[in-house]
DNA sequence: CTATAAAGGTGAGACGTCCAACAAGTCAAC
DNA sequence: GTTGACTTGTTGGACGTCTCACCTTTATAG
């Protein structure tokens, strides 16, 4: 196994150009030299420059006018919106508050009829089912039901108290690529509100998600609830033309 | 000397590939021919065909695994999330219902300093503030609080009923471009539950969001209250390495 | 029979070159 | 002064060619 990594030049030159525009060296709104010129002074092909532009144009880095110029953007691309997956232990560390566990359940059991469809799963096929709670510095934040299609893990797939996501690639080799999320709010659930320490004034927010891998296969099938007077989501929403 | 190249040959490339998906010519999951061979059967470079497989990857409707070919995606792409930006009569439109428009207020306000911060405004500027409530097949949907920079607009700005980038768009010339979305809930609201119509024990999904426009200038700040119980938002999440 | 090596096909990346489309400035003719 | 052709410099698009990395299949050695 010869994991022979080289870099493609054009990457090697995205990196320069950020680090040109980190070090200073090019200001924000400031226009870059002409593909011709730059490409010299970076030492590759125009071509292969381009292709370096044409990403950092898609990254909203850089702004290219044609016959005019190519621009460094000057707003700082904000982000970090759920359009982008990142677990619920990530979401908490961003916080710059200690993410915590409580385990409440695991174990295999039946599926209901969603997630045989969420799933899609055979008809006698288990799931694992976790039930959780997620603490930020402590104090109860999230709710979280996960489930798995057993035959996905090992049989002595233990679940370790962090991030899901993460677990899935480290243990079991699975990569989720993406997921669809739903949106919804509930006023007050009898079990869950208890639980999460919240009064009847406060509704929670849920999202309920279905996780896929890299070849569209769904995994992970997952509902969680928030206290909503502690969190909520930022979506970054672009025109589309 | 003027050979027909109006639109640039590898957008032709991706018309042709989408037609032939569509046409059943190439099924779902089939492999493409190698792009040697397709270059030559479309006529082109394979540097274009290149350039046209990209961009259809990026639409997720073509799957390449280096080393082994190209197929067509089997899975519909979903998408329709809030992660694109639409407005609010799409919205209700996208459900098959017919939107309509209660208007509650307009006129120019003082505006108070959480809108000065976000609209990034000075310190006499005026806004034009609209209160109107949003139905869908005649029942109330959701409450829409939207404040515009007067400046931005001609003194005989009129709005019409219908959506509001719209209504930028073709009566000041002004394109949103992207939006910085918020999402919270909220239990009960003493006066737009009343409005709404809907009970205490509906809680209110509350999409907060600034819009700018091409030069990232910020132009409308809005505040909408959903009924739960008619909406959720799905958004797809989707993994950055 | 199995395991390993070689071969061939595939997409990925890069280069040099050319022409077209676009924007802005220059300058002469009106 | 205004107009309109021309010039210059920019990004956009396209081509042909080459090398590399990756995967599958086949052939071969043991």
């Amino acid at each position: 196994m010869n994991y022979n990594y080289q870099t493609p030049r054009y990457l090697l030159v995205i990196d320069q150009i950020k680090e040109k525009i980190n070090d200073g060296e090019l200001e924000p709104g400031e226009r870059l030299p002409s593909e011709t010129d730059f490409a010299k002074e970076l030492r590759v092909s125009r071509n292969t420059l381009r292709e370096a532009l044409r990403i950092l144009e898609e990254e909203n880095i850089i702004i290219r006018k044609h016959g005019v110029g190519t621009f460094v953007n000057k707003k700082p691309v904000f982000s970090g919106g759920i359009e982008e997956l990142f677990s619920i232990t990530d979401m908490i560390q961003r916080e710059d508050k200690i993410p915590g566990t409580e385990l409440l359940f695991t174990g295999s059991v039946d599926p209901h009829s969603d997630d045989i469809k969420e799933l899609n799963l055979n008809e006698n096929e288990q799931v694992l089912l976790v039930k959780r709670v997620r603490t930020a510095d402590g104090s109860p934040l999230v709710y979280c039901i996960d489930k798995i299609p057993a035959n996905l893990l090992a049989k002595g797939y233990k679940l370790n108290e962090e991030s899901m996501l993460k677990s899935l690639q480290e243990k079991a080799g699975i990569t989720i690529s993406y997921a669809k999320a739903d949106i919804k709010t509930i006023g007050y659930h009898e079990e869950i509100s208890e639980i999460l320490n919240c009064d009847s004034d406060t509704p929670l927010l849920i999202l309920k998600q279905i996780h896929y891998d890299l070849s569209d296969k769904p995994i992970l099938y997952s509902l969680n609830f928030f206290r909503s007077d502690q969190i909520s989501f930022s979506v970054f929403r672009k025109r589309v033309f």
